[in-house]
This record gives structure tokens, sequence and C-alpha cells, in this order.
RNA sequence: GGUCCUGUGGAGCAGUUGGAGUGCUCGCCGCCCUGUCAAGGCGGAGGUCGCGGGUUCAAGUCCCGUCAGGACCGCCA
């Protein structure tokens, strides 16, 4: 080291001691005859003062190494908002190690630049104190699972990252394979199949931190990479795996966020969710719950409500607490706000804060019983604006008034910033419709029905339900699981019901449904969202924050301006543009990469 | 694929009714300064208002297109 002690770590017990630092310079405050210098080096920074002339040229981020003695602060002279306020270094020696160009972006805490420009200069970036804490705490949540993992007897395992593709359903992201022109690796969606043959082979307890491809569009909370802490164990139930997530969970929020959460996490069915908030993920920091209108409205004149009630759909309407202040404009803007998710519109009545007097287009159009009674049905005061929802399909309409709760909390302030509220969204649906008329899982092709549903959910496929878990908190899912399919016959089954030919599920995953012949355990896991849960944690609003070189939402990194066209040459090598070739063997049934033509 | 917001010296912003590239904070360069800590004082440099077209006597400002960034919907666990 060329270093003898941290900047950081400084303390008045250290005074008398001669110190070699090496950091940067984090500012400085020239005063002609006595120069101080903020150092700053990954443990913090510590005030050195220079009386010579030499550190006069120094500038912002030089990199240096200083000698020097460190003394306590004059009389009066400390600085309470500083770990190391009570000291400074005096320099007796100053080496300039590299120096630094004028800064294209201030690295200075209390000033924010635009992400581009934070993402081109990163590593300029990640000098700053907020973006290098969030990558710390990662590394600090990464440790914290492996700790609670390993003392459980799990194995860390590494699985391909060239593959083939997992039906997860998203597209995927392909990567040419040179050795067998017109052939394609796809980037793993996530390991799901390979920590289910890990399985079979008898390794019991795996886990990965496992980095994941998905080529959709991205967010805030969306990259096309990212990582999944992945989780497979054998011979277990729902509740081990739930278990084991809320160890994870309580120690990842007691070390990092200061926060105890009380387990065990309470948990929520799908259809309670669906039916109390309107969504799969419920923010359960305030109420404002849905309330079910259908038949108390049975008999209603308005077509609206009347259409989504005889074609056996729903109605239902939550309630803005103080709502019927809003100004005209504002309850228009509810209209457009919904027109934008794709709504007809949001139908609503305002109670008068007076006389409790519904008021409001719809108001009109409802009768007289309807409305007297329309306050109790929903839990309304006078002085609320009361939105209505209504459509032939339960979770259409339900998911706009989720939507609206969301919404209605964020425009009244009724959000506690400061509370963490988790749930388990337990009992999924098994399926749900596709737009052809068809079932799709609604989780993946290999989870398991439950026991109430194992043996028959051919019969309401609609209604079948899941062994799977959802992990939320604060309206964010931050991981998702479930029990596997590990019987061949149910899996043809759920196969069948899916419309998948036994051609087509040998051709996508042979290897897996081959493997499940010789002895496959039961088995369960879950796969929490690493960016999304250190991004919580660290009490960010986007994954970028905890990413090292996140991408910009183009998918583009504006560090190394990547993605970048490719040569003539490497394009040729690469064989991109070879045509597949007609072959006799069906493809992937004999362990042989084969060139395949991709159905997506 | 759709809706919306943003783009002005190196950074962050303001720019009124369309009237001269105007302003603010920070940074940068020079000088002064021995106790500051977002140091202070004086002086200075730095601009094709993202790009292209249009309207107009006149465009940073209005219109169309386009590029880039962001938020949301679709999509995506």
């Amino acid at each position: 080291m060329i270093r003898t002690h941290d900047a950081g770590t400084l303390r008045a017990s250290d005074a008398g001691t001669t110190v070699t630092l090496a950091g940067w310079v984090a500012r400085r405050r020239d005063h002609g005859g006595v120069i101080f210098v903020d150092l700053r080096d990954a443990s913090g920074v510590v005030q050195v003062v220079f009386r010579e002339e030499d550190a006069h040229a120094l500038r912002n981020e030089f990199c240096v190494l200083v000698v020097g003695e460190v003394n306590a602060r004059p009389e009066g002279n400390a600085n309470p908002e500083l770990a190391t306020g009570e000291i400074e270094v005096v320099a007796s020696q100053l080496t300039v190690l590299s120096e630094a160009a004028p800064l294209p972006l201030p690295v200075d805490d209390t000033i924010t630049a635009s992400d581009d420009l934070r993402l081109k200069y990163r590593y300029l970036d990640l000098r700053r104190s907020g973006p290098a804490n969030a990558l710390r705490l990662r590394s600090r949540a990464n440790q914290i699972a492996r700790e609670v993992l390993h003392a459980r007897d799990f194995n860390e395992i590494e699985t391909p990252t060239l593959t083939r593709s997992t039906p997860e359903g998203a597209r995927d992201f392909l990567v040419p394979v040179r050795l067998q022109p017109g052939t394609w690796y796809a980037l793993p969606q996530s390991p799901q199949l390979f920590k289910q043959l890990l399985m079979v082979a008898g390794m019991e307890r795996y886990y990965q931190i496992a980095r994941c491809y998905r080529d959709e569009d991205f967010r805030a909370d969306r990259q096309p990479e990212f990582t999944q802490l992945d989780i497979e164990m054998s011979f277990v139930t729902q509740d081990d795996i739930i278990a084991l997530g809320e160890e994870i969970v309580s120690r990842l929020w007691s070390e990092l966020a200061g926060y105890q959460v009380q387990l065990p996490i309470p948990r929520i069915t799908w259809t309670d969710a669906m039916n109390r908030y309107g969504s799969d993920k419920p923010d359960l920091r305030y109420g404002v719950e849905l309330n079910e209108l259908t038949s108390y409205l049975k008999g209603t004149e308005f077509r609206v409500f009347a259409g989504a009630i005889a074609a056996g759909g729903y109605v239902g309407a939550v309630v803005m607490p103080g709502g019927a202040s809003q100004t005209r404009k504002e309850l228009d803007g509810w209209q457009d706000w919904a027109k934008a998710r794709g709504a007809r519109g949001l139908a609503y009545v305002v109670l008068d804060a007076e006389t409790g007097e519904p008021r409001g287009p719809v108001a009109k159009n409802l009768s007289a019983e309807h409305l007297s009674g329309l306050a109790d049905a929903v839990g309304a005061k006078p002085g609320d604006a009361i939105f209505f929802a209504a459509a032939t399909e339960r979770r259409e309409a339900q998911e706009l008034l989720g939507a609206a709760r969301i919404e209605i909390a964020k425009r009244s302030g009724l959000i506690d910033e400061s509370a963490w509220a988790f749930c388990w969204v337990v009992d999924a649906p098994m399926f749900e419709k596709t737009d052809e008329g068809g079932w799709t899982a609604v989780h993946h092709p290999f989870t398991s029905p439950n026991a109430e549903w194992l043996d028959r959910f051919e019969e309401a496929p609609d209604q079948a339900l899941a062994y799977a878990y959802d992990i939320v908190v604060n309206g964010n899912e931050i991981g998702g699981g479930s029990v596997r399919i590990h019987r061949a016959d149910v899996q043809s089954r759920v196969f069948d019901l899916l419309g998948i030919s036994p051609e087509e599920a040998q051709d996508k995953f042979g290897f897996l449904l081959e493997a499940f012949k010789y002895g496959p355990p039961p088995h369960a896991g879950i796969a929490l969202g690493w960016d999304r849960t250190c991004m919580l944690l660290s009490g960010n609003e986007s994954i970028r924050e905890v990413i090292a070189f996140p991408k910009t939402r183009g998918g583009y990194d504006p560090l190394t301006t990547a993605p970048t066209p490719i040569t003539a040459q490497q394009r040729l090598e690469a064989g991109i543009d070879a045509k597949p070739k007609p072959t006799g063997v069906t493809p992937g049934t004999d362990g042989q990469a084969v060139p395949v033509e991709r159905s997506n």
C-alpha cells in the first residue's frame, strides 16, 4: 500500500500520528498563505492543510499523495458535519499522482446532472457518495444473502448464459454461433430450467446471483439485463420457501434499512388482493380499498353499469377522501388519466361536503334509491369523491380502480414514505385466457397446481389455483416463485391445456422432460428481483442507481456507446446471414445442435 | 407501437406578448488573501439556444419533422 491510513477513518485519537494518505481533491479553499484541501478516498473525507505554495496548483479531482501529521484542529475550528471534523492533516509533502482535466460534470453530492451525462461519465458520478454508497449497499446485500443461504447449506452454482430460450414469455436476446452458422444461442431470461435440472441432479439446495436478459422495452425499474437472487430447493413445501424468503428479507431490511420486518409477513390471496386493491402487488401503506357494487347496482338504468352487470361483469368503486373539493378541471383530469391507460373514462360522484348530497354527471343517471345508499355502500363521507369502473372482465375494471387507488394516494398525500408494508400474495391463478381464446400460464408452465386443483384444473382453468407466491413491499413485487411440477403426467396435462403439443414440448424443453423421467424430486423455488430490492433498500427510485454501468431507456450505454455496428468481417464470421438448412432430424431431440427456425 | 415532459456557454436553471445571445448559481482561467469547510474579493474567457424545415419584417420563443434523454401505457415477472 502506498498509504498508511484511510482518510475518512482518522479521529482525534490519531493526533500526533504522521500519516500518508492517497485520494482525490474533493474541494480546495485557497487563502493564499494557507490552503485547505478536502482529501477524499473510499473511506470518506479529511481536511488537509497546506502552508506551501505547491498546493496552489491543485485542482478538483487531482489524484494526490499527501504525507502529514494529524493535528487536533485549532479551538473553534472543528467541523461537526464531518466524521473527521475534529482533526486535520498538516501536510509536509505533496505528490500529484495524476492531474484531472476540467470536469464535464460536478463531482459534488449537492449537485445533480442529467441521467445520460451521469452515465457517460459514470466513473465520475460514482465518486459521489450517494451513487457510490448505492453500489456498496448492493455489495452488502449480496453478502447477507450468501450468509443466510450458506448457513442453510445452499450451494452457489453458476448456470450458462449462452443457452437456449427458457419459455418465460419475453423476447430473447440472441447470439450468433460462428461454429454452426445459422444457429443462435439465447441469453437466459432466468435460470429456471437449469435450476430445476440441478434439483433432478440431487443438489437439493441451489442459489445464484444470476444475470438475466429480456429484450423488452425498459422502464425506471427495468433494464435489458438485470439480476435476480435465484433459489431452488428440493423436498420442500410452499411454506418452507416462504420462510426462507422471509429470513432473507428480514435480514436485508434490518441490516441495510434499519427496519425490523414483522414476521411472519402477512399473506393475502391473489383474489383478495384483486378484490380489495385492484392489484396483484398491492401497496398496503394506505387504505382506500375497492368496493364491489355489482349486486348493489343491480337494476340500474345507467347503461355503462347495466351493460357490465348484464354481461356477468363487475362494477366497483374507490373513494377519494376529500375528493369533492377538486375543481371541475381536476375531475376532468381524471378522465384524461383514465383514457391514458386505455379506459373509456372514470365515472365519478362527489358528495357535497355540507349535505352529503351526491352530485356530478353520473349522479343524474342513478336512481334515488341507488344514490341514497351509495355513500354507505362504499364507505364514503360527505366531501369525498367516488370513482367507478365497470367492465365485462372483472379484472379489467379492478385494475383500473387499483390504478386509481394508487393515484388517489399520491394526489392526496396518503403515502407514508417512511413505512415498509410487506405481504405475500398467494394462491395465484394457474391460467389466464389469451386473446385467441386459449389459455396461457400466469407464472410459467412448470408451476404446480395446488393440492385442491392438482387432479382437476382442466375442469375450470380460470379458477384453478397454483402454488405460486409473490413477495410485495410498498406496491413493488420484489420476488416470486412457485412449487414446480415434478410429475410427468401433470406436466403433460398442463401442456395439453396450454395447447402445447407433445412435439412442441419436446422441441422446446425436451431435455427437461427427459430429465424428469429419472426420479425428479418435488421442488420449489423463488427469485428475488435483486436490482429492485437494492433500489428500495437504498431509497432510490430507479434501478439504474444500484447498477454500476446501466443502460438508458433505449438500451444504449452512453459510456461505451454500445451497441455498435459490426464490421463486414464480423458479420461474415458470425454467420448471421446464413440460411437455416433443412434437416430430417427433429430439432433438439438428440442432443445435437441443429438449425432451428424460431417461433418468436 | 402509443401518450406526455425536457433539450439554452463545461454543469444546473431562468428567459415575460415573437423584437439584438439577455440573465442567475456553480465550474473554468488570472490576480489578491494565514483558519476555511458549498471560503471570500476583483477581473476574464466560454454560445450555431439538440438538428432540419416552415410561418413572419423579425423565432430560443409559434408550427411540422427528426434525434437524444426522461415518465407512463402497451409489452415485460
